[in-house]
Order: C-alpha cells, then structure tokens, then sequence
DNA sequence: GAATGGCATTCAAGAATTCGAATATACGGA
DNA sequence: TCCGTATATTCGAATTCTTGAATGCCATTC
C-alpha cells in the first residue's frame, strides 16, 4: 500500500489549502483578487479592515502559494497564482446558497401551517 | 451597503465549511463516501484510525451538514449530502497535483545543470 | 537625509481544533 | 434481561489560529 501514503500525503496538502481558505477575510480578498491584481492599500480600503490585518492575511496565502504579489513602485501588487481557486470557491458558494434556499423554504412552510 | 453584510455572511459561511475540510482525514473520509454510503465500521476500516476518531470527524461534518446519516439496524450509513463538495475536492486535488508536478519539473532541472 | 506613504513582521493573548482515553448509548440476539 | 457489537460522547492536554498593538522596513519626494 506505498500509494496510499501518497494519497495521504496528498489528502494532507489538501487539508493545508482548505485550512488556508477557512478565514472570511481570505475567502474576500480571493474574491478582489478576482477581478486582477491589487495593491494592498486597495485591498485594504475594499474590506475596510486594518493594514496589518490584511498583510498577515495576505503573506498566509503567498506562504501557501495562493497568491503572488509583484512590487510595483512604492506598492505591491497582489494576485492570483491559480485562477481555479475561483472555481472551487464558487462550487461552495453554491451548495451554501442553496442550502439557504432549503432553509429558507422549510421555514416558510412552517410559517404557514 | 446593506448587501455587503450579506456577502459578509455567506463568506463567513463558506469559511466555516472549508474549516470543515481542513483535515486530512475528513478529506478521506469524503473520498471513501463518494462510493455511496457506508457504515461507520467500513470507514474505520479502510483508514485505519480508531474508532473514536473516525465518529468525532463524522460528527463534525453531520453538523455541518456535508454528511447524513441513517440508522439501519445495528450500524449506521453515513452518505455525501451534497456530491457537489467532490467537485470542489477535485478542483483543488488538480491545483495541488499540478503544483507538485511543476516543482518535480524544477527540480529535474536543477539537476541537470 | 528626513519625512512620508505603503507594507511587513513580531509578540502576546484568547479562541478554536485535534486526539487519545475513558465511558456511555443503542440495537439485536440468546 | 443480559451480552456483544456498533457507534457516540465527554474530558483534558497539546497544538494551532486569529487578531490588535506596536514597530520595522523600503521606496519616493522634498
């Protein structure tokens, strides 16, 4: 069985992407990055959170290769390093919508008996 | 700015729900229920991890509503509730394996020079 | 070269997670 | 009803994560 370690293996830096993605603030900063490269000073002004808050978000996801980030002059640019995440994202985004629209209905019709 | 708190919400959501994929054995664990429901027996069969383990993980995921379960009998059929979470896995597995790839390639080269 | 704007890092505290050990519960059969 | 198999829960310790506060660093401009 040496191709289940490598599943486990895998399984392992599976779990690392998913822990890096497990913070509302990353999972918002993917979505800006979405749209193109961003400077930090950007970023910081679309959440409104603190600076430095947003830098240590964003070095967690240079870290993990996520994002990259590219300086420009003064500033440094942040972006995606693999647009799929997106995709991944979305496919969540989805199933969670939906499951509140189940909620949603199910509450309605408790509403009403 | 009221449909902010609302994205606000749905990514405090879906970090929750890739908190909850941010194990390795959990990810495993979605694996084994691709092939359709199984009993808790089979899954702590086929990782290889105790017992406990396995119901603790099991539960995690019944509360979050990413796995359901039914009693038949004496054992109980843990089933995907949603196999789009697969696809979401299978995104990130493909983004992981591809990075892999590309640092064996680097690495090949730099041994060549 | 001092000041400023833009960003990164360090540190410490609090919160959350993971796991083993022990124990509890549920069901079916004798 | 007592037992064994199957699964769940609780508890405590160790580890990890998140964040604010403070500070450091780098490039540009004056």
């Amino acid at each position: 069985m040496i191709d289940l370690e490598r599943k486990r293996e895998l399984y392992r830096l599976q779990a690392e992407l998913c822990q890096t993605l497990a913070d509302p603030t990353r999972l918002e900063l993917l979505e800006l990055l979405s749209e193109g490269p961003r400077p930090v000073k950007a970023l910081v002004r679309a959440t409104g959170q603190r600076q430095a808050k947003i830098s240590q978000h964003l070095a967690v996801m240079r870290q993990r290769g996520i994002v990259v980030a590219e300086r420009m002059g003064t500033e440094m640019h942040y972006s995606l390093a693999d647009p799929r995440i997106l995709e991944a994202c979305r496919i969540t985004r989805e199933m969670l919508v939906d499951r509140l629209r189940r909620q949603h209905a199910l509450a309605e019709v408790a509403q009403g008996e």
